[in-house]
DNA sequence: ATTATCTATAGATCTATAGATAATGC
DNA sequence: ATTATCTATAGATCTATAGATAATGC
């Protein structure tokens, strides 16, 4: 009975500490890494201490990943926000909606995204040594189509006295910025006592910024909130099963 | 005649490559650092390529700093926004500022400062080999003061409807997450072609977006605009000489 | 036989210290 | 004598490879 705890039915050589838990060794590196990476960064982080978390010699990594790069490319490849989908759904939704209500929307799953992505590994492009190398070419590119959408979805809702003091790629950028904040509020969220989430409010309070941003009215604002907030389940579904 | 273009008037053996260049070795050694660690960030910045920077052997920059976390400590010092001078004199202002004049001018300061700042400094604090750390504590409070010190304007300027769906601490980061992005448009501007600096319709369309936030009408905002733009170079003149 | 681990270690860093040396300045 | 550098190097990493080993599965 007492050997029931360590679930062993694979082949090869057992672990030094037997594996407690169920995921996948690949996930297990995945999810130590991201927690190391996110914490103290990607140089600071050594396989060995990825090693140490997963429960295994800092050798076997390799047996898994060809390097220390090649995990922080698959956790980037894993966490990007998938941002065409999201647009392109939302864009295409029938009946069409008005332009603040798809802005608003689009806001919400961008910030549902980042908020409850394990890890808030959103900030792993932030990282200074992944801005770099070309490795990160990929992720840049589809940073920017995700800004280009924001400003082409600002551009339609912005008012004119908004749209003549900032340019397109300005405003999108304001826009990004805005949700990016939900990344450093999970890092200070670190610091609180209890374990919480980022709550409905708080998202309604980014997308309505990015609308006040815009120069949208307070009016226009609360029925895109009505109407977004209705069909959020329906974008969120996809990535919540992903993530499950 | 040869001879001339190398300064050489101060005692200690020469250096290998003689020394180009006018400012101190601290200062060289502070600016070649800054320049790495926002490039690459902390860790991943070796005391060698510090050094190669400088133009002297890895081991000389123990002559100056007790050590890397040193050189950081010291840089986070200087770079670190004046908050509360800024702050203070702003509010203490005479004749007084309305509260969105007040809060307009004190972005614009703020994105100047991020603005101009060498080699976007402003980004060391976001580095996640900074953020933990004891020694990063100081500094972390005096981020903390500046935040409840846009809270507390915020408060004042925000409309009901903004106050009704947003803490005030969530409002606070929300201005401060926006006037940080000028660090992400300097980080772009390097890819840019030519070199330039975030110019005054950049500023001021952020200051306007922080009262946006808020919920200030348009009005208003050109209004706290007109005042504030006459009143900036008070403001800055400090702080340019510093670097100067 | 295949798989997933292990142990051991080479080779390349990197930080920091010890002690020598080449200037200036008294 | 003081100052600011240098050379040399110890000691502690860290990454990645080679080859052994202990399971499963055919």
């Amino acid at each position: 009975m007492a050997y029931m705890t360590t679930r062993r039915s694979r082949p090869g050589r057992p672990r030094h500490v037997p594996d407690s838990g169920t995921a996948s060794p690949r996930d297990q590196i995945l999810d130590a890494a991201a927690r190391l990476f996110v914490s103290q960064g990607f140089a600071a982080t050594s396989t060995r201490e990825i090693a140490d978390q997963v429960g295994i010699r800092q050798a076997s990594l390799y047996y898994h990943f060809a390097g220390k790069d090649e995990i922080l490319v698959e956790l980037l490849r894993k966490s990007v926000r998938p941002t065409t989908d999201k647009v392109d759904k939302i864009l295409n939704q029938v009946p069409p909606l008005d332009y603040e209500t798809a802005l608003y929307l689009l806001v919400l799953v961008d910030v549902r995204t980042l908020a409850d992505v394990p890890h808030n590994v959103g900030m792993l492009y932030m990282l200074p040594d992944v801005t770099k190398g070309e490795v990160y070419d990929e992720f840049r590119k589809e940073h920017e189509e995700l800004a280009a959408a924001y400003a082409d979805l600002a551009s339609k809702v912005a008012s004119e006295k908004v749209l003549e003091g900032v340019s397109l790629k300005q405003l999108g950028n304001m826009l990004i910025q805005q949700v990016e904040g939900v990344i450093n509020m999970r890092t200070e969220m670190l610091n609180e006592d209890s374990v919480r989430r980022i709550s409905c409010p708080e998202a309604w309070a980014i997308a309505s910024s990015c609308l006040r941003i815009c120069g949208v009215s307070q009016e226009k604002i609360q029925a895109a909130n009505e109407v977004a907030v209705d069909m959020l389940d329906d974008f969120l579904e996809d990535r919540v099963r992903e993530l499950a």
